[in-house]
RNA sequence: GCCGAUAUAGCUCAGCUGGCUAGAGCAGCUGAUUUGUAAUCAGCAGGUCGUGGGUUCGAGUCCCUCUAUCGGCUCCA
């Protein structure tokens, strides 16, 4: 007998090889219908796998992560044994479950697969799903495996092998259809009702671009229909809130082929969002110590050199303008930090001095991959809400910690509240990616990790995402489809200070060398109002609308006392149009609700009378008739009920 | 940059397997209507069908080039 702990606490006492299915039959049997895999002892197993020990036991269904990744990684097998049954020959990479639903990466050879195809392979996932296939674990040894797949001509999986320890490697089998993997998967097949690929797209062998490329098919299943119906109209109504779309719809910004690829133009009603978040940004930083600078759009190729971003990327960022001058050559600036280094050069520093923070809205050009470019998320020029703090050792953390307060005010204010803080770190397998001494990064990596930890912030690790001169604290951010981008940033830099030769002098009279912590709380301007965008669905804060209202007359009879209403609000900073369109008021509203105005005013004779405005609400809800001194006050604090930043 | 897809009026889209002067709704303009909480009516105007080439008696439709966009991959100072 062993003893299998619940999570509740209680013990059961059950035979060893029993499952996790047999105990959750015993516990109910619509529990177990239910039942997709199981933790035991904090791994994930398939439900019907013997449990031999002691262990604690976490049944999964459909309702947490581990059971739809269990359902998911199934899937994916079932859609690869549809791929083999429809395109015999095909070989496999690799098929796991993602965040919302999964994928395989299939070598077709030279046969290319249209999305027209993926109804049939639906179809014939379906077929197979229905036959209630259990998915059946096996141990092998690695000379088995390696036989296996070399009979069937699986390079890839080959390739998977080698780097698998013998003892370690399982197969699991579904129907006639067997594969490499490590597992779980969900009891049956036939769990899987509900079917829907996404889209065909192409993916590097091992994320490696050297290497071929092979076709990814996106998928994403459920247990029931109506589920897979529910996550389409919702993916619908994301597609809705999508930045270019609303961007267009708003006249935010706009592109131009003329202009050039990724070069975003920000019309009047962006510009206006955009000046006003920039005044937000720029009050906090006064108050927080920072000191404006303006900085050249262009710099000398050799700043470039000394900082060690020509030599990383100059061969792919816009190439050198040329002056009249033989060998003199200038470059667009891709980032902001030389130029503030130069400034913090201007003048000898002592150590009273510190900290010193520069902070301009800097704007820069990257060349970015054609295929990268992604409305204002990812584009080729945008403006950095950049700063660049040059401090003593004995600084580092209290001038990190400040800049985390500012980056949360941010955040707090604009309610984005599902964000990852990411730290950012180098990959310990590919060092000579990055510049600096060993000792620096230790340094710069260990006051980002302790810094971030004393602030309690929740975190997560990512080896491999450290910008070239140093290790990053990214606030990471999900756009309406589910895409990540990063917005703030705050970065530890000991190695620019270094190539600049900074220096200050200390109370010991001797020449130190500062630190520099480079940050940036919206990321770019560009990628924060796409992300702001999608966040609030197009319905910005009164505070960042570009008109707090629209004045609706009833009829001519009333474009008087709608011009007197306007005067009296704009008195107070709120502005916003009159509709003197002879249209139906009908009409007017519903124009005045698709053009997300905040506030509707309507205005015809009872309101003229009694000197009152009749308001509604974006989205329908009506207030009713008040005062225009009501309505004032109710704007005014509307918007004042803005956070106020704490330093 | 790579894989795949797409490109028709300012916007959203029709245009079947190639066949007369390329259609619609919205937006725009003109006129009528003067309206009370999500679309008043009528008329007009608007397109060398992304670009360049090719096949054909004939190309928006088929083929190739380029460009841009979309979904991914890779990249992201």
């Amino acid at each position: 007998m062993i003893n299998i702990t619940l999570p509740d606490g209680s013990i059961k006492q059950v035979e060893s090889g029993t499952s996790a299915m047999d105990i959750a039959m015993g516990i109910s049997e619509g529990l177990a219908r239910n039942v997709l895999s199981a933790s035991v002892n904090g791994e994930v197993w398939d439900a019907n796998r013997a449990i031999t020990s002691d262990s604690t036991l976490t049944l999964h269904t459909w309702n947490d992560k581990e059971g739809k990744m269990s359902f998911w990684h199934s899937s994916a097998h079932i859609m690869a044994e549809a791929l083999e049954t429809l395109y015999p020959g095909v070989k496999l990479g690799i098929g796991p479950a993602i965040d919302n639903g999964f994928y395989y990466d299939i070598d077709l050879g030279d046969r290319v697969l249209s999305s027209d195809e993926l109804p049939k392979i639906e179809k014939k996932m379906k077929e197979l799903a229905s036959q209630k296939m259990s998915f059946d674990r096996k141990n092998i040894s690695k000379k088995e495996a390696i036989t296996y797949f070399t009979e069937k001509g699986d390079e890839y999986k080959l390739e998977l092998l080698e780097g698998l320890e013998d003892e370690n490697i399982t197969f699991y089998t579904q129907g006639n259809f067997t594969d490499l993997c490590r597992g779980p998967h969900i009891p049956s097949s036939e769990k899987i009702k509900a079917i829907k690929l996404l889209n065909i797209a192409g993916a590097y062998w091992k994320g490696d671009e050297t290497r071929k490329q092979l076709t990814r098919i996106y998928g994403v299943s459920f247990p029931k229909q109506k589920e897979l119906t529910a996550h389409l109209e919702l993916l619908e109504e994301a597609k809705k809130r999508d930045h270019r779309k609303l961007g267009k719809e708003m006249e935010l910004f706009t592109f131009s082929k003329k202009v050039g690829q990724g070069l975003p133009l920000w019309l009047p009603t962006g510009t206006a969002l955009r000046e006003k978040l920039e005044n937000f940004l720029k009050k906090a930083q006064i108050q927080a110590g920072y000191l404006p600078v303006i900085t050249p759009h262009i710099g000398n190729k050799d700043l470039y050199i000394t900082s060690g971003h020509y030599e990383k990327y100059g061969e792919d960022s816009f190439q050198p303008i040329k002056t009249p001058n033989i060998d003199e050559e200038f470059l667009l600036k891709p980032m902001n930090c030389p130029h503030h280094c130069e400034i913090y050069k201007s003048s000898p520093r002592s150590y009273k001095d510190l900290p010193i923070r520069y902070a301009e809205f800097g704007t820069v050009y990257r060349y970015e991959q054609s295929g990268e470019l992604h409305g204002l998320t990812r584009a080729r020029c945008f403006t950095v809400d950049d700063a660049h703090i040059f401090c003593r050792p004995d600084q580092i953390v209290e001038e990190f910690t400040k800049v985390i307060n500012l980056v949360l005010y941010v955040f707090k204010t604009f309610d984005f509240k599902n964000y990852v803080a990411q730290i950012s770190l180098r990959d310990s397998n590919n060092k000579e990616k990055y510049i600096g001494s060993n000792k620096n990064w230790d340094k710069a990596e260990k006051a980002i990790i302790d810094t971030a930890k004393e602030q309690g912030l929740e975190t997560v690790v990512e080896y491999g995402e450290a910008a070239f001169y140093g290790p990053k604290l990214d606030f990471m951010v999900k756009d309406a489809l589910g895409r990540e981008w990063q917005l703030g940033t705050i970065q530890v830099d000991y190695n620019l200070p270094e190539r600049f030769e900074l220096e200050y002098t200390g109370a010991d009279n001797q020449k130190h060398r500062p630190v520099m912590i480079h940050r940036a709380p919206f990321g770019s301007m560009e990628r924060f109002v796409a992300v702001l965008i999608e966040h609030c669905g197009g319905n910005f804060p009164l505070w960042l609308a570009p008109n707090q209202f629209i004045i609706l007359p009833i009829s001519e009879k009333y474009h008087d006392y709608a011009e007197k209403v306007s005067k009296f609000l704009k008195k107070y900073d709120i502005c916003g149009p009159i509709d003197y369109r002879a249209e139906t008021t009908g009409r007017k509203i519903r124009d005045a609700e698709i053009s997300k105005s905040p506030y509707i005013i309507i205005v015809g004779e009872r309101e003229k009378n009694e000197e009152k405005i009749s308001v509604r609400k974006h989205g329908g809800q009506d207030l009713g008739s008040i005062s225009l001194k009501e309505f004032k006050n109710l704007i005014k604090t509307e918007i004042n009920n803005l956070i106020t930043f704490n330093n």
